[in-house]
DNA sequence: GAGTTCACG
DNA sequence: GACGTACGTGAACTCA
C-alpha cells in the first residue's frame, strides 16, 4: 500500500527505548558467556508490548529510528553540543547493535542515518507523512520532538500511555508547537548543553514569545523590554540565542535512503524472531511470544555459567608451535579477513626501546582466539652487531613495514573493530608515529586495575601466571641483560615469533576472562569512564612533552657542584676526618660513635637512622648535622633534577616526555616516570628555581590550574561534616576555621602557629590520623596530640563515623570504594600486628585520595573537547594540577574553558555538597605559572 | 637488589 | 598491654 490519506505512521524513538530499558533493569547477562543483555531484554519486552497494544489497530506503517554516529551538523555549529554527556556505559555499548537486530527480528523497519540524530529522521518522516495526507504518532516523550506536533502529528508517551497533541504541548511550553523552538532557544537545555539566554527559563521565554509573537521580533525589539537585566541579556546574547535555535531546530530535510512505503507494517516471521530470542537466551519472553504465535517454544539449553576468574577449560594450551609467522602479503590479507570476521583482535608491538619517543617498530603480533596468534616481523636486522657494514641490513623474509601498515591501518582504525592490548598506550604511541591512530581499544592491564587494584600489579607476566597459570617466555632469554643486552631488532625472527605471538595470545585470553568480569564485579563504569578514555589523552600529553631549557639546568648544576664542594670541606673539618658524605652509614657512625651525640637510633639493619627529622633535632646541638642537611638538599637537586633532567631532553623534539603509569598507584592516582615530573621541587626557594627551566616556546605561555584543597573538600563531603561543608561554601580559610572551632580562637585573633597545628590535623585526618603520627609531625608530646584528635572528633563527629564505617566496609568486602565506584582492595585489613595499622590508615585514605584522582581524571578526559579550537595543549598532570602550553593571546580563554571543566568534573555522576574551586596562574615558565 | 633518603601531592 | 605508625608515589645513592 502506497503511503497516503488514511495511512497512519508510527515512529518509535529507538534510543529512548534503549535507555529506558537499560535503566529499568538490573545488569542481566547471558548465562552461557556473560554477555550483557539487560537492555536488549527490556527493549524486546517493550517492542512486544507495543506490538500487542497495536494489534488490530489502524497503524499501517511503522519504524524504529536510531541515532548513528556521535558527530552531527550541530557539533559543527557548536562543539560543546551534548559535550557534557556521560560516556555510554560499557555494558550498554555491545547491546546497541543487538537492539537493531531485535527490531529486525520483530520485522519492524529499523532506520538510522550516519551523522544525523534520530530526531531529525523522525522530523523528516513526519513532514513527509503529513504532506501525503496521513497521520503520524511519534512514540517518545522527548520534548525536543514537540515542535513537530500538529496537522495530524501527535506524540505518545508509551510509559504513561498518554497522548500529546497541540494542547499538551502548549501546556508544557506555554506556546503552540510552532513556537516551541523559539522558547527552547531562549530557555536553553543543560542536558544537551544548549546555551540559550542565561537567566531565562521556559516560563519567562513563553511570556516573551507570547508578547512579541516570535523570536526574531523579540530580538529585534529587545530594546523595549522593561526589565533591565532581561533586556541586556537579550541584546548581548542575541547571537547565542540564534545559535541555540539552530541547535534545537530539527532538520526536516534529512537525506533518506528509503521511502515511507518501505515502512509498511509486516508480520514477524516466527523462526527469525524466536531464533533471535533463543540466541539471547530469553526464556520467558520466547515462551510468551511462541504462545501468542501459536508455535512450539524454542528449547534453550541451560548453559553452566563460567565461574569468575576461571579459565575456560576448553582453551588450547599456550603453545609456540601454533603461532604463525607472517612473511607475505597474502598471508597478512588472510589474517586481516580473520580480524574482520571476529570484530576484535589482540595486538602487541615489538620495538627497539621502552622509550616510545625513540623506539623503532620491529614487528606486530595479532591474536583472534586463544591459541590462534601470529607475528609479523618487519624490522629485524641481520648480521653481527659488531659488523659495521652488515649491522643495519634488514633480515630477509620480512614484509616492507609501510606495506604491512597500509594493509593493517584500515582494520586498526575501523570503529567497528576492537583492538585489544596490554598497556595499549605504548602501542598507540608507537603506531601514532607511523600515522596510524588505533581506535577503539580495550586494555587488559586497565581491566585488571579496575578489577584488582590493591591485590597485585597488572603487568602481563603477573596476570598470565595468576589468571592463566602460564609463565610467559621471559624477555631476558631473548635480549639478555645488563651491558650485553641486545635490542629486539637483533633477535632472530623465529625466536621473536614464539615470544611476540605468545604475548598477543595471552592478551586475548586475559581479555576473554576479564571482560565479563567487569560486569559481574560492577566496575564497568570505572573501566569505561575513568580508565579506557584516559589512554588517548595521556598518549597525547606524553607525545607533546614539555620544553626544558638545558642552559638553565646546566648553570644550576655547576653552581650546585661548587657549593657542594665547599660544604664537603666544611663537613670533613667538623667531623675531624674525610668520609663519604653521601653514606648514611658512615655519617651515623661519625655522629653517634665518634662524636658521641646522643639520641642515635638503629633501624632494622643495625644502621643509625640519619633522616632529615633526626638531623634537624641534632642541629640544635652541633653544626655538622645542619651542614649535612644543606649538602643533601643540593645533592638531591643536582643528581635527581638539574643533571638527570638534561639527559631526558629528547634530541628530536628538544622536550622532555614523561610516561604516565595509569595503574601505578592503587588509589587511582597516576604515577609519572622517566622522568618523574610529578615531584619537581617547589617547597624551597632553591628547589623552586628548577621550575624556571620548564618553559613555553616563543609566543606561548604556560598555564597552570590546580584544585584548591580538593581532598579536604572530598572529606567534608564523604564524612558529611556540615561545619566543613559550610566553610567551603562560604569560601573560608579552612585551616583557620578548623583552628577556631577546635581551640575556640576567634578568626580575627588567629595566629599562624595555631593555624599550622590545625592544618596538620586536617591532613592527619585524611591520612588516617594517629596520636603518635601527629605528635611526631608537630613535635609535641603524644598525649597532647591525642588531646587534639579527641577534640577534633568531638567537634566534627562525622569523621569518627566515616572512619569506623570505612574500616567496617573494608573488613566486610575486602575493598573500599571511591565516590565514582573505583575499588581499592584492602587484603591486609584483618591482618594481625602492625600491618593492620597500615591497612587501616590506607583504607581510610584511599576513598579520599582516590575520589580526588577520579575527579581530575574526569576533567582530563573531557578536556580535549573543551579546548578544541583553542591554540593550546595539555602537557602535565600533577595529582591536583594540570599544566597547559597556550598561545599568548588565548591564555584567558583557556583558563576559562579548563577551569569550567575542572570545577564541574564530578558532575553529573556525583553531586558534591561542596564547591570545587580551581586556582589558575600563567607565565613564561613553570615557576611563574604555578 | 635491599635499604635509606628525599623530592612531590 | 604491646606492637609500631601519619597516605600515595619515583629516583638516586650506598653497600652487601
Amino acid at each position: 500500500m502506497s503511503f497516503g490519506k488514511g495511512c497512519h505512521l508510527h515512529l518509535i524513538d529507538g534510543s529512548a527505548f534503549i535507555f529506558r530499558a537499560y535503566h529499568a533493569l538490573p545488569p542481566l547477562t547471558r548465562k552461557s558467556d556473560g554477555l550483557p543483555i539487560g537492555a536488549v531484554s527490556g527493549f524486546c519486552n517493550m517492542l512486544q508490548r507495543y506490538v500487542d497494544d497495536n494489534a488490530g489497530g489502524d497503524v499501517t506503517h511503522v519504524a524504529v529510528i536510531f541515532d548513528k554516529g556521535s558527530h552531527t551538523f550541530r557539533n559543527d555549529l557548536y562543539p560543546e553540543y551534548k559535550a557534557n554527556r556521560e560516556a555510554m556505559p560499557e555494558d550498554l555499548r555491545p547491546q546497541i547493535p543487538l537492539t537493531r537486530r531485535a527490531t529486525e527480528a520483530f520485522n519492524i523497519a529499523c532506520k538510522e542515518i550516519e551523522g544525523y540524530e534520530a530526531d531529525d529522521i523522525i522530523a523528516t518522516l513526519s513532514m513527509q507523512a503529513r504532506d501525503a495526507g496521513g497521520r503520524v504518532t511519534i512514540i517518545s516523550s522527548d520534548k525536543d520532538l514537540m515542535q513537530l506536533v500538529g496537522g495530524g502529528v501527535e506524540m505518545l508517551d508509551a510509559m504513561k500511555n498518554r497522548r500529546i497533541d497541540a494542547e499538551g504541548v502548549e501546556e508544557k511550553f506555554g506556546v503552540g508547537p510552532d513556537r516551541v523552538v523559539d522558547v527552547q532557544a531562549l530557555a536553553g537545555d543543560s542536558v544537551d548543553n544548549v546555551p540559550g539566554a542565561p537567566g531565562i527559563g521556559v516560563k519567562t521565554a513563553a511570556l516573551l514569545i507570547n508578547e512579541y509573537g516570535d523570536l526574531d521580533t523579540l530580538l529585534e525589539r529587545a530594546g523595549e523590554i522593561k526589565q533591565p537585566k532581561r533586556r541586556q541579556t537579550l541584546i548581548e546574547k542575541a547571537d547565542q540565542i540564534r545559535l541555540s535555535r539552530q541547535l534545537v531546530q530539527l532538520d526536516c530535510a534529512t537525506p533518506l535512503d528509503f521511502t515511507l512505503d518501505d515502512l509498511e507494517v509486516r508480520d514477524p516471521d516466527p523462526d527469525t524472531l524466536l531464533g533471535f530470542l533463543s540466541e539471547m537466551e530469553f526464556r520467558t519472553l520466547s515462551k510468551r511470544i511462541a504462545a501468542a504465535m501459536e508455535v512450539e517454544p524454542p528449547v534453550i539449553p541451560d548453559a553452566a555459567p563460567q565461574a569468575p576468574g576461571e579459565a575456560a577449560p576448553d582453551w588450547p594450551a599456550i603453545d609456540a608451535a601454533s603461532h604463525e609467522k607472517i612473511t607475505d602479503m597474502a598471508a597478512l590479507a588472510v589474517w586481516i579477513d580473520l580480524v574482520k570476521a571476529h570484530g576484535h583482535v589482540a595486538i602487541d608491538t615489538e620495538t627497539t626501546s621502552l622509550n616510545e619517543m625513540q623506539a623503532e617498530l620491529v614487528g606486530i603480533s595479532l591474536a583472534v582466539e586463544p591459541g590462534h596468534a601470529c607475528y609479523i616481523p618487519l624490522g629485524h636486522r641481520s648480521g653481527d652487531a659488531d659488523d659495521l657494514f652488515g649491522s643495519d641490513r634488514l633480515a630477509g623474509g620480512q614484509l616492507p613495514l609501510q606495506d604491512a601498515l597500509d594493509a593493517l591501518a584500515p582494520v586498526l582504525e575501523d570503529p567497528a573493530i576492537l583492538k585489544i592490548g596490554q598497556n595499549m598506550k605504548y602501542d598507540m604511541k608507537i603506531l601514532a608515529r607511523h600515522g596510524v591512530s588505533m581506535s577503539p581499544i580495550d586494555d587488559t592491564m586497565l581491566m585488571s586495575y579496575a578489577l584488582h587494584a590493591g591485590l597485585h600489579n597488572h603487568g602481563m607476566d603477573a596476570l598470565s601466571e595468576r589468571y592463566l597459570g602460564h609463565t610467559p617466555i621471559p624477555i631476558k632469554t631473548l635480549l639478555g641483560s645488563g651491558k650485553s643486552a641486545i635490542t629486539f631488532d637483533r633477535v632472530p625472527v623465529d625466536d621473536a615469533v614464539a615470544y611476540a605471538a605468545e604475548d598477543a595470545d595471552i592478551t586475548l585470553r586475559l581479555w576473554r576472562l576479564f571482560k565479563p568480569q567487569l560486569h559481574r564485579e560492577k566496575v564497568t563504569a570505572v573501566y569505561e569512564t575513568l580508565e579506557r578514555p584516559l589512554v588517548p589523552v595521556l598518549a597525547r600529553m606524553e607525545r607533546h612533552g614539555i620544553e626544558v631549557d638545558r642552559e638553565v639546568l646546566s648553570r644550576m648544576s655547576s653552581a650546585f657542584a661548587q657549593k657542594m664542594a665547599a660544604l664537603e670541606e666544611e663537613i670533613h673539618a667538623l667531623a675531624g676526618r674525610k668520609f663519604n658524605v653521601g653514606s648514611p652509614k658512615q655519617l651515623g657512625e661519625i655522629l653517634f660513635d665518634e662524636m658521641g651525640l646522643v639520641g642515635g637510633k638503629r633501624g632494622k639493619t643495625g644502621a643509625y637512622a640519619t633522616g632529615a627529622d633526626v638531623l634537624e633535632d641534632l642541629a640544635t646541638e652541633h653544626d655538622l648535622p645542619a651542614r649535612i642537611l644543606d649538602w643533601r638538599q643540593l645533592s638531591k637537586l643536582k643528581s635527581t633534577y638539574t643533571d638527570a633532567l638534561q639527559d631526558h631532553i629528547d634530541p628530536e623534539t628538544g622536550r622532555v616526555h614523561t610516561s604516565y603509569v595509569q595503574t601505578g598507584a592503587n588509589t587511582g592516582r597516576l604515577a609519572s616516570t622517566d622522568p618523574n615530573l610529578q615531584n619537581i621541587p617547589v617547597r624551597t626557594e632553591e628547589g623552586r628555581r628548577i621550575r624556571t627551566a620548564f618553559v613555553a616556546p616563543k609566543g606561548r605561555t604556560l598555564v597552570s590550574l590546580d584544585y584548591s584543597q580538593i581532598e579536604l573538600r572530598i572529606l567534608a563531603h564523604v564524612a558529611d561534616i556540615d561545619a566543613l561543608k559550610q566553610a567551603f561554601r562560604d569560601g573560608l580559610d579552612i585551616h583557620a576555621m578548623t583552628a577556631s572551632e577546635m581551640f575556640g580562637v576567634p578568626l580575627d585573633q588567629m595566629t599562624p602557629e595555631i593555624r599550622r597545628q590545625a592544618k596538620a590535623i586536617n591532613f592527619g585526618v585524611i591520612y588516617g590520623i594517629s596520636g603518635f603520627g601527629l605528635a611526631r609531625n608537630l613535635r609535641i608530646p603524644r598525649a597532647e596530640a591525642q588531646g587534639f584528635i579527641d577534640r577534633y572528633f568531638e567537634r566534627f563527629p562525622g569523621i569518627r563515623a566515616y572512619m569506623d564505617d570505612t574500616i567496617a566496609f573494608a573488613k566486610e568486602h575486602g575493598h573500599v570504594k571511591t565516590l565514582f565506584g573505583r575499588r581499592i582492595h584492602t587484603p591486609e585489613i584483618s591482618a594481625k600486628g602492625p600491618r593492620a595499622g597500615f591497612a587501616r590508615r590506607a583504607a581510610i585514605n584511599a576513598p579520599i585520595q582516590g575520589t580526588a584522582a577520579d575527579v581530575i581524571r574526569r576533567a582530563m578526559i573531557r578536556m580535549p573537547a573543551a579546548i578544541e579550537g583553542l591554540p593550546c595543549k595539555m602537557l602535565l598532570q600533577v595529582h591536583d594540577e594540570l599544566l597547559f602550553e597556550v598561545e599568548d593571546g588565548a591564555v584567558e580563554d583557556v583558563i576559562a574553558a579548563a577551569r569550567d571543566v575542572m570545577q564541574g568534573a564530578a558532575a553529573p555522576a556525583v553531586r558534591l555538597g561542596v564547591p570545587l574551586i580551581v586556582d589558575a596562574g600563567h607565565g613564561a615558565n613553570w615557576a611563574e605559572a604555578h
